[in-house]
DNA sequence: CTGATTCTGGACTGACCGGTCCATAATTGG
DNA sequence: CCAATTATGGACCGGTCAGTCCAGAATCAG
């Protein structure tokens, strides 16, 4: 009866989040998204309302490629110190590429978008909230195993990781050389001794 | 023979970095600049050039007034381990405030616009190149007093500072909680050690 | 083939963008 | 008071912005 849906809504979204993410949210035009995704400009608000409703799709849709990608090993369930290094270590590499330049989503939304708007916002930690609690639960599987010290408490060292992550991925923006992110791995880790 | 400037350059600087700071770059417009400033136009126009050179002298007058500021400690000449930890607690200090949750501005400016504009990647890298040998000199000058380890180059140490502090602007953007950001300073410290 | 329904391209809108320009007001030295 | 010089306000520019809307193409069931 009706005429089917001619395009794959998740494909448009990550043609979207390529945008935003290379351009910004604001420096993004629709003409922009509308060449990325192929989409009609009828098709694109029907499917998503608005652009800021598509950039927080976009979040989430970033997130998710996150947790498959340099942050895959955190969500094995044995996660544990290796696995810290291993996430650590894989940001670091892509923060070497080109395509890492563009540092992480999820930050640059939360600095360019997030103050001045809830949802970005709301998106934003709770993209940050699942990282730090991947992280927690291999911190505590490190202390258990007597890898990661146990002088502080785990909520404590994931806190941190998290902030050196995000550090990394600010980096990232500067082409810095490898060796300067080889230090920044290397002495954060120190602190889990 | 000439009229004299009838404003103050530098005031006007100031106020187009709260504006630059609070709504980020593409989102300001002349018009809000215009109001901070309290300039005309042409008078704008006339001492910056244009909205991109103005950001530039921005960035200059915040590094400024960041070396003046949170980052007082590190820039004195007996600076050493316990200006380090100054610097992060004073860091940590501002996030928490109101005015904090703007984050820094360099490294705003860094992930909005650096990417696309090499002028501004320039003023950002040369701002964090200050910092970062700040910290070095104060790194170095705990090695020999016995405060810092000597187990890593301080180089290293210096690039890992840095990405503390920027990791710790960062948090600044999610109203962080006291307890997160001294959990932070805490474990970034242990590195030292 | 037909009628119902939905998707699609692109014309269109009003607002705002950064930036230019000029007539005028203000202040100077003489 | 005058001539010279500069700051100033605001009109104005072409371009672009996000978002709306509609006529028609495409696809369905029967």
């Amino acid at each position: 009866m009706a005429r089917p849906r001619c395009f794959d809504e998740q494909q448009a979204l990550r043609s979207a989040l390529e945008v935003f993410w290379a351009k910004g949210y604001n420096a993004a035009s629709m003409t922009d998204l509308l060449d990325a995704t192929r989409l009609s400009k009828s098709s694109l608000y029907a499917s998503f309302g608005s652009k800021q409703a598509l950039v927080v799709e976009a979040m989430r849709c970033y997130a998710e490629q996150l947790m498959d990608g340099p942050l895959a090993a955190l969500g094995r369930p044995d996660a544990s110190r290796a696995e810290i290094e291993e996430a650590l270590r894989a940001t670091a590499a892509v923060a070497r590429t080109e395509a890492g330049q563009r540092g992480c989503f999820i930050n640059n939304c939360l600095t360019e978008i997030a103050p001045h708007d809830a949802e970005v916002m709301a998106a934003a930690s709770a993209a940050i909230r699942q990282l730090e609690a991947a992280l927690l639960a291999a911190v505590r599987r490190g202390q258990q195993q007597g890898a990661i010290t146990t002088g502080e408490p785990p909520e404590a060292l994931a806190r941190f990781l998290v902030n050196t992550l995000s550090g990394l991925n600010l980096a990232a923006k500067s082409k810095p050389t490898a060796e300067r992110l080889d230090d920044i791995v290397r002495v954060a880790l120190r602190a889990l001794d």
